[in-house]
RNA sequence: GCGCCCGUAGCUCAAUCGGAUAGAGCAUCGGCCUUCUAAGCCGAGGGUUGCAGGUUCGAUUCCUGCCGGGCGCACCA
C-alpha cells in the first residue's frame, strides 16, 4: 500500500504539473470519509480549478482520463463525485497482493527507509526529585516518537539533559542539609524556595547511613538520578546519554560559545550584564546570558548545549518541552541561527500538562508531589503508557487516577489486547497455518474490508511520523480492534472449507503483524491469552 | 497587558496540513451465547461544534473580535 500510495501520488503530481503547471500540497490523496467514496480520494481538481478559475468537474474528468491510462489493473474503478472529487477503488487483486506482502515481509512491510540521524532530547527533568506524572507523559511520548522515527528507518539517539548545576540544585542540597539536621535533632529550617518533599528525608537518611563523608552535592545528585532512572525503568525507557550541564560549564564550553557569539556581534553589555541579541531573530526581546554578578544564566549553558548538539552532525534535533517552556523556543532557535545553523534543524514539541480528575495541579516545587511511581504502581507499565498517549501532544491530558486505581476495566487497552487473545486462541485451535497462497479465496466484503483497513496502517504511520503525534497510532489500533471484533462476530474463521479457513487465517496473521508492530512502537506488550 | 494551548453529545474524547451525512467509548434503554474467548457484537436515544462576523465551491478545522478554562511572560532553572 505504501508503495502503491507513493506511486499514485507521484502520478497525480505529474498530471497536475504537466497539464496545469501546479504543484499539489502533501498529501495529494487522502482516505475518504466514507467507504462508498472508495479507497483513496483526492480533492485535487477542486484545488486546481480554484487556482485556474475553471470548472472542477471538467478538471476531474481530465484527471480521471489521464489517470486511467497510467494505472493498471490495481485500480478497479475511478469515480468523479459532486463538487470535484476523484475517488479510486482498489481492485481485489491489489488487496490480495498487498496482504501477501504483509505476510511475506512481516513487520518489514511497514518499515520506512529514511536514513536521517536524529537526536531526541526529552524528560530532562531537574534532578531535584523523582518524576512527576507530567514527566511520565514526556517520557512516554518521547520514547514513542523515537520508536516511530526508528520504524521509519532513522538512526535515533535518546538524550537526557541533566541540569546538575545551578540554584535549584543548590536549594536541593541546602534542603537535604536541613533534613540531616532534623534527624540529628538540631532542628529543621527548609530555606526559602527549598524542597519540602518527604523523599529528601530518605536522601538524608541514606547519606547518614553511608557515614557522612564525601560530597553531599554528589550524593544528592546520584541519589535523585537513581530515583529518576528507576522511574524510567518502570516504563521500560532508557537513554543513550545523560548530558551533564555541569560538565559543559567545567569544560568551558559555555564561555567558548559566548566568545563565538561575541565575535559575530550578537552579544553586548548593558547594566553590567551580558546580553544576547535574540530579538534580532525569533525572540521578542534580548536575553541575559551572563548576570551582573558574573554568573552564567541557564540560557547560556543551553546555548552551549544546543551548539554541541548541532556540531554532532545530526540531520534533525527534536526537543520535548513542557508548556512552561513555550516562550523559550524563540531564544534557542535564535541562538542556533546566530551560530550559523538553520532554525528548522530544531523541532520543539510542546507536551501539555497532565492534570488529575480531582483538578489538582501538580507542582514539583509546592511539595505536594504526585509521584509518577505511585501511578505506575497502580496501573502498570502498559496502561500507563497507553493512557499517556491518548491525547494529542498539544492537548491537556486529564488523567483519571481514581478510575485507574479503581479498576482497569474501562481501559481501552483491554479491548485491543482482546484482539491479540482471540487471534492466538484461533491459531491454537486451527489445524493449519496461514498460507498466503490461499489469499485469493478471500472474496467477501467483510474480509476485503478488513484487508483494506490493515493496509491503511501505512498511512497512519506516515501521518504519525510527520506530525510527531503518537496518538494517531492509538486511534488506529482502537479502530482496528473494533474492526476485528466485528469481523470475528460475522466471519467464522475455522470452518469446513479448508481453503477459506486458510485464507482467513491470513487475515488474522496480517492483523497480528499490524497489531504487534503498532504496540511495539507504543512500547506496549501484546498478550497471548486473557 | 502580551504569548501559547484548549472549548465538539450528560461525561471523556475523535474527526487525516479545510472535504463528502461531525464519529467512538462510558452512562441510559432494547436485542444476540448448543459453533473460533459475551472483556464481544447488533440496535435506539442524545449536537445551533462557546458566541458573533470573515475568507472559501466547502469551516469543528483558517482569519478577526468577544466569552470561558489552563500555562507562561526573570540578571530562576
Amino acid at each position: 500500500m505504501k508503495f502503491f500510495y507513493d506511486k499514485v501520488s507521484a502520478l497525480l503530481q505529474e498530471i497536475a504539473s504537466n497539464n496545469y503547471n501546479i504543484t499539489l500540497d502533501y498529501p495529494v490523496w487522502e482516505l475518504p470519509s466514507r467507504q462508498k467514496f472508495g479507497d483513496l480520494s483526492t480533492a485535487a481538481p477542486l484545488k486546481i480549478a480554484s487556482k485556474l478559475g475553471k470548472n472542477p468537474l471538467e478538471i476531474a474528468k481530465e484527471i480521471k482520463e489521464d489517470l486511467s491510462k497510467k494505472v493498471n489493473e490495481d485500480v478497479k474503478r475511478i469515480e468523479i463525485v459532486k463538487p470535484g472529487f476523484v475517488n479510486l477503488f482498489f481492485s481485489e487483486s491489489l488487496l490480495i497482493n498487498e496482504l501477501r506482502e504483509i505476510i511475506q515481509y512481516k513487520q518489514n512491510y511497514f518499515k520506512g527507509n529514511n536514513k536521517r540521524k536524529v537526536l531526541i532530547e526529552f524528560v530532562s527533568a531537574n534532578p531535584t526529585g523523582p518524576l512527576s506524572i507530567a514527566h511520565g507523559r514526556q517520557a512516554v511520548v518521547g520514547d514513542v516518537i523515537a520508536n516511530l522515527l526508528e520504524a521509519q528507518g532513522n538512526k535515533v539517539k535518546r538524550e537526557y539533559y541533566l541540569n546538575d548545576q545551578g540554584r535549584q540544585i543548590d536549594l536541593l542540597v541546602l534542603s537535604v542539609k536541613e533534613r540531616i539536621k532534623e534527624i540529628e535533632g538540631k532542628g529543621c529550617q527548609i530555606p526559602e524556595g527549598g524542597y519540602q518533599g518527604e523523599y529528601l528525608k530518605d536522601v538524608a537518611k541514606a547519606y547518614l547511613k553511608k557515614g557522612k563523608g564525601g560530597s553531599l552535592y554528589e550524593f544528592c545528585l546520584n541519589y535523585i538520578q537513581s530515583l529518576i532512572k528507576a522511574d524510567l525503568d518502570k516504563l521500560n525507557i532508557s537513554f543513550d546519554d545523560w548530558f551533564s550541564q555541569k560538565k559543559l560549564i567545567e569544560e568551558n564550553k559555555v564561555e567558548e560559545v559566548i566568545k563565538i557569539l561575541k565575535e559575530d556581534g550578537f552579544v553586548y553589555e548593558k547594566e553590567g550584564a551580558l546580553w544576547f541579541n535574540s530579538a534580532k531573530f525569533f525572540d521578542d526581546k534580548d536575553r541575559v546570558i551572563k548576570k551582573s554578578d558574573g554568573t552564567l544564566t541557564y540560557f547560556a549553558s543551553d546555548i552551549a548545549y544546543h551548539y554541541n548538539k548541532c556540531r554532532r552532525g545530526y540531520d534533525k534535533l527534536i526537543n520535548l518541552w513542557g508548556p512552561d517552556h513555550h516562550g523559550y523556543i524563540g531564544r534557542v532557535k535564535s541562538a542556533l541561527k546566530a551560530l550559523g545553523y538553520k532554525e528548522e534543524l530544531l523541532t520543539v514539541v510542546i507536551i501539555q500538562l497532565v492534570s488529575l480528575k480531582s483538578k489538582q495541579r501538580m507542582s514539583k516545587r509546592a511539595g505536594k508531589l504526585i509521584r509518577f511511581s505511585e501511578l505506575i504502581k497502580e496501573v502498570g507499565k502498559d496502561a500507563a503508557r497507553f493512557y499517556y498517549l491518548t491525547r494529542k501532544n498539544s492537548s491537556h491530558l486529564d488523567f483519571d487516577i481514581d478510575l485507574a486505581q479503581k479498576s482497569s476495566f474501562d481501559n481501552p487497552l483491554y479491548y485491543i489486547h482482546y484482539v491479540c487473545a482471540r487471534i492466538e486462541s484461533i491459531f491454537k485451535k486451527a489445524n493449519s497455518l496461514p498460507d498466503e497462497k490461499f489469499s485469493k479465496y478471500l472474496k467477501e466484503p467483510q474480509e476485503l474490508n478488513m484487508v483494506r483497513f490493515l493496509l491503511q496502517f501505512s498511512l497512519c504511520l506516515q501521518k504519525s511520523y510527520y506530525s510527531l503525534e503518537p496518538v494517531f497510532i492509538i486511534e488506529y489500533l482502537k479502530e482496528l480492534a473494533s474492526m476485528f471484533h466485528k469481523f470475528y462476530e460475522k466471519v467464522r474463521v475455522l470452518g469446513d472449507d479448508s481453503k477459506k479457513t486458510k485464507a482467513r487465517l491470513n487475515i488474522l496473521q496480517a492483523t497480528k503483524e499490524v497489531l504487534y508492530f503498532g504496540l511495539g512502537i507504543l512500547g506496549i506488550e501484546p498478550v497471548e491469552e486473557m
